[in-house]
DNA sequence: CTTATGACCTGATAGC
DNA sequence: TGCTATCAGGTCATAA
C-alpha cells in the first residue's frame, strides 16, 4: 500500500496510539519476515541463494519487550519504533504490509484469510496491540541496537526524504543519468518514499513526461519536479493516503487521497486539464500514465 | 561504476 | 459456481 503519504499516516495514528506506553510482550509467529543486526545479510528467507543457519528465536527484549515506547520516526517509506532503551524496531510495509492498532478489548478487522498473515503482534501493558501483517511478505522487521545504527546501517543509502527534496538535490544526484526521470523518482537511493503513484502524480503537475531522460532536464524542470513531489504528498497526508484496494491507516480509517488522482489508473481516460487521452505503458518495470499533451516528451525545461 | 531484468510472494479481480 | 490469467502501492540480487 504504501508510499511516503501513506506511511506517514500510518507513522502518525501509531504514534498517538502507542507512544508513553509499554509494551508487556512480543509474539513472533513467522521468525523470517524478522532481520536483527545479529542475521545474516539479508535476513533469512531473503538469503536466495545458498544454505543459511536455522532461524533462532528473537529476544523479546530486541523487539521492544519491556520498554516503553518513546517516539516513532519515518525516513522515506521505512518507519522506525522506538523504545525507551535506545532499541529500534524498524517497519519496512513492502507492497501488501500494514501495521494495524487494536485498543484495549477492541478486534482487530478481520482479514478474509483470518491471522494467517499476521506475523509479529506486540501486545501493550493495560491492553492493546499492534500488529504487522504482510499477506505477501515483501516487507519486514528490521531491529537495531539504536536509531543512529539504523540510520547509519540501514537506512543509510537512502536519498533525501522525499518531503525534504529540491530541485537542487534531484539535480546534483541524478542530473547526469540517462535514466528516465520516472526511474529517477522511483530509485529510493536518490529520493526516499516516492513509489509508482505519487511518481506518476508528480510528473504531470510538473508537466514532464515520464519518459525524459534525466540528463536531458534542466534546473528549472527539476525545480517543478521537486514542488511537485513535496505538493503531492502534503496533499495526500492531508487526504489520509490514497486508498487502494483495502487499504487503511492502523485504525482502519480509508484515505481519501485516491479520489484526487490525475493520472494515476486513468489510462485511456481524457485528461482533466487538456481532455486529451491519457496514455499508458509500462517503464522502469510498472505501469506508468502520462498526458502526451501536457507533458510533452522533448522540453528540458 | 551504471542500468536493466527477473525473482520474490499472495490475494483480488476479470474473463471465460 | 469454478477455473485460469493478469495485475498489484516495492525492493533485491545478479547480469550485462
Amino acid at each position: 500500500m504504501p508510499e511516503l503519504a501513506e506511511v506517514e499516516t500510518v507513522r502518525r495514528s501509531v504514534a498517538r496510539a502507542l507512544v508513553g506506553r509499554w509494551i508487556e510482550r512480543v509474539t513472533v509467529r513467522r521468525r523470517d519476515v524478522v532481520v536483527t543486526e545479529l542475521d545474516p545479510p539479508g535476513g533469512f528467507s531473503r538469503a536466495r541463494s545458498g544454505a543459511v543457519a536455522t532461524p533462532k528465536r528473537v529476544p523479546g527484549a530486541m523487539l521492544l519487550a519491556g520498554d516503553r515506547v518513546s517516539g516513532v520516526v519515518r525516513h522515506g517509506k521505512q518507519l522506525a519504533i522506538v523504545g525507551d532503551t535506545g532499541r529500534v524496531v524498524c517497519v519496512h510495509l513492502g507492497m501488501s504490509g500494514r501495521l494495524l492498532v487494536a485498543g484495549a478489548g477492541e478486534r482487530l478487522a478481520r482479514a478474509s484469510w483470518g491471522e494467517a498473515h499476521d506475523h509479529v503482534v506486540w501486545r501493550m501493558e493495560g491492553g492493546g496491540r499492534l500488529v504487522f501483517r504482510d499477506p505477501r511478505r515483501f516487507g519486514g522487521v528490521w531491529l537495531s541496537p539504536s536509531v543512529e545504527h539504523l540510520r547509519r546501517v540501514r537506512w543509510a543509502g537512502l536519498g533525501v526524504d522525499a518531503l525534504e527534496v529540491t530541485g537542487a538535490l534531484l539535480r546534483e544526484r541524478a542530473g547526469g543519468s540517462a535514466r528516465a526521470v520516472k526511474a529517477v523518482l522511483l530509485d529510493q537511493n536518490v529520493l526516499a518514499g516516492v513509489g509508482n503513484i505519487y511518481a506518476d502524480e508528480a510528473l504531470f503537475r510538473a508537466g514532464v513526461s515520464p519518459t525524459t531522460p534525466a540528463r536531458g532536464l534542466g534546473a528549472s524542470a527539476w525545480g517543478r519536479i521537486a514542488s511537485s513531489v513535496r505538493a503531492v504528498l502534503g496533499e495526500a497526508i492531508e487526504a489520509g493516503g490514497s486508498s487502494l484496494r483495502d487499504y487503511t491507516d492502523s485504525d482502519g480509517t480509508p484515505g481519501g487521497f485516491a479520489q484526487e488522482h490525475r493520472v494515476y489508473g486513468r489510462g485511456g481516460e481524457a485528461c482533466v486539464v487538456c481532455g486529451g487521452i491519457l496514455e499508458a505503458s509500462t517503464l522502469a518495470q510498472r505501469t506508468t500514465v502520462w498526458c502526451p499533451v501536457c507533458q510533452p516528451a522533448s522540453q528540458g525545461g
